[in-house]
DNA sequence: AATTGTGAAATTGTTCACAGCA
DNA sequence: TGCTGTGAACAATTTCACAATT
């Protein structure tokens, strides 16, 4: 199968071109340029070429790329052409911002279990599902097809939960605690640092910071 | 004064940084090697000592970092040794969850105005802030002394509250709105978008990824 | 003895430029 | 003619490796 090294920028942009071809496909638009794409996202009209064609050539020479084509090449290479059970553990501010954020289900992120450690949040009620308590999360995730886990706690417990997340078998961690966690090396986990992208901006406004090509701008 | 390129990649390490210097010195530590962080974040001691050359040499041959001073200055660099004026736009789900988001607060960035268009909002109490009509945002947000503006709105309208905020002369602006927005050259944009790192999970998976050196997983 | 700071080398990522095709 | 697909050229970033310093 696929043998090539595709960097992280690469899989990021993927993201960006599905966006913007799903703007394209709500427009009706049917086909698309490298150009066109480029613009909307700010690269360059050869970056887009040179991602897609990892992947193999979906265009047509001389007329550009179809929209609707695209968006399920790019879905499938992504894996979001199917739906991925994830269960959000921490009901707190953002945990519960999370499972009402339609973007993840619009992605195929389906949101199937909930889990918190506070009496007071167990058993209450989140846009349909029931709060387990954490401690059965061994039981419950797998019961319900969990394959990725959303942590949303207070830092100072992160490490603790992730710890058990692993244990009950997950392979796909999201976390949006601000610490850093460690996990064994079969084990993906990427981080949502919502304060990264600020000091981005402190960064900037401070050193008069030139903006170019901007390149992972999400 | 600061006459390199810094790339974005180097701004985000120095957040990541800063972040475990703050760890470190909540455990009293009171110097720490290239190794040490290096190792705590997943890089390499060499891209550590890199990254922090370019603003100066603050380490001790043989000895390493003194904890407190290099995080006071990775704070000065970016600009988060001071506080900054935030504004939330919309106060739906992530916008409420934002409001009461401790982290920010931490990293000096003060949420000191909330604005909505929603009727039932406006007048309602956050976090000991009273929900503002948006359409008086170009009066109140510069009168309230604000920097930063977050858009937290839904992405068919979030093209016309950024308008209506760089109309406010507001020059730095993240956007939460899972769309690409435009802005014009001298005002910073920058873009949080959730479902990146999901889709990274869900391609990993998909595809067996081999996890490398983890450049960006924040 | 340990660890920084940094040029130089190696690697990775981006852009160019053009042949190939509809 | 217009626009893709892609090697080759170029640019940026990372790592190496070692002299300098405590």
């Amino acid at each position: 199968m696929e043998r090539k090294r595709i960097s992280e920028s690469t899989i990021h942009r993927l993201s960006l071109y599905l966006r913007t071809l799903a703007e394209l496909d709500a427009d009706g638009q049917a086909t698309v340029s490298s150009k066109e794409l480029a613009d909307r996202e700010k690269l360059t009209p050869a970056q887009v070429r040179k991602d897609l064609s990892f992947f193999g050539s979906f265009g047509t020479r001389g007329l550009g790329y179809p929209v609707i084509e695209l968006k399920d090449k790019i879905a499938r290479i992504l894996g979001v052409n199917r739906t991925w059970n994830v269960a959000v553990i921490g009901v707190g501010n953002i945990g519960s911002a999370l499972v009402s954020y339609k973007e993840f289900a619009r992605q195929g992120f389906r949101i199937v279990k909930i889990f918190d450690n506070d009496q007071r949040k167990i058993g209450s009620n989140h846009k349909g599902i029931q709060v387990s308590d954490f401690k059965d999360f061994a039981d419950e995730a797998p019961e319900a097809g969990v394959e990725i886990a959303i942590i949303a706690v207070p830092g100072p417990i992160a490490q603790y939960v992730v710890d058990d997340v692993v244990r009950a078998g997950i392979k796909a961690i999201l976390n949006f605690a601000p610490v850093n966690l460690r996990v064994p090396a079969d084990v993906y986990l990427r981080n949502e640092n919502m304060s990264m992208e600020l000091e981005y901006l402190s960064f900037a406004m401070v050193n008069n910071h030139v903006q170019k090509k901007t390149r992972r701008t999400v």
